[in-house]
DNA sequence: GTTGAATGTTCTCTATTTGTTCTCTATCAT
DNA sequence: ATGATAGAGAACAAATAGAGAACATTCAAC
């Protein structure tokens, strides 16, 4: 078990191995998580090594090495790093406040399921044939919502629900080539 | 049995344990079940211990882990339930074999990073505008990948990977109104 | 090589947070 | 009344985060 402290060192170390391909030292460490002392930092990585997270050549400059399994042993939250914003003809930009993914927060908790989706009739809304959707079930829907619909109780379909001024309610197809029923 | 407040607890603690990866302070969880003493936190997870669903580590900060064997910790892992096939017209179709999905198998480990697209040059591959992508960081690409390129070491560019006979490479974006450069 | 700065390592020390154990009240159902 | 449940809060001991000093080692420049 990591604590905060521990696993916020962890997570900057493997940054900056993923963006210099080298381990960096105390000091760019305490910086990075917001400390000022390298004697805590060498505290943390010594409880991070024998969590077997990595591995520390003694005395070594940047003598930090990842552990390849590291993954399985981190226990860690279901978080990636999200490094910035990328679009045609700029460099990589930094997202402000922002600098991680944690995919609990948007894709887990028990009202979520997963469905594969066959057939493109969504392909407008980014959807592709074979495709995986993590569907939030819930009891009402708002107009505009993507929603899967179980027409007469056994054909389902993905579609996105359009409420009418006269109650009704029309399933829209996300395909240009495709008419709304 | 538990108790309505205990059972608040327990949930809590495993939310806690999901997002973060590291167990609550009595502190944190008194705010987030909405009470304001330590005190009465600690007598429900006493509670909670004496029903096998979690161990204290005595006197240690953070010190709460949630026992495995108990069934209600079975949804711990990064995992959502994959009910099955959809598609327009027919009923959901149960996946052989497959019923879960993990999403620390294709989205986490530690080569990956997360970024935002901004633009509409990957359209037709599914990838909108506002988008976020989960990048594998790799030494090779094989034709026909999808890429982030730099460009002379700066700019940067979501795109497919075309290699031509004469050892040409070529960028290729998904939207059908744009001419590849 | 020699040297000096940067770096890793081992400590001690301190302030704060946290876990733990109490006691005391209040509410509610039977 | 009588338990069971909820909660507040005080008091104490222990764990922890962090600073920083002192020393050892590396490494690169000379």
């Amino acid at each position: 078990m990591l604590t905060p402290s521990e696993q916020r060192t962890f997570k900057f170390v493997q940054q900056y191995f993923l963006k210099n391909g080298y381990a960096p030292t105390l000091q760019e460490i305490a910086k990075g998580i917001g400390i000022k002392s390298r004697g805590v930092v060498h505290r943390y990585l010594r409880a991070l090594e024998s969590s077997n997270l990595i591995t520390i050549l003694s005395n070594r400059r940047r003598g930090i090495c990842l552990n390849p399994d590291a993954d399985e042993n981190a226990s860690m939250a279901p978080i990636i790093p999200l490094l910035g914003r990328i679009a045609a003809g700029q460099p990589i930009e930094a997202i402000e406040g922002r600098d991680e993914l944690n995919l609990a927060d948007f894709l887990m908790s028990s009202d979520r399921f997963a469905l594969q989706v066959t057939g493109n009739s969504m392909i407008d809304a980014g959807i592709l044939d074979g495709d995986t959707v993590v569907i939030r079930q819930q009891q009402t829907a708002t107009n505009g919502d993507l929603v899967v619909a179980l027409i007469d109780g056994i054909e389902a379909t993905l579609k996105r629900l359009k409420k009418l001024p006269d109650g009704m309610i029309l399933l829209m197809p996300e395909n240009k080539l495709i008419e709304p029923k």
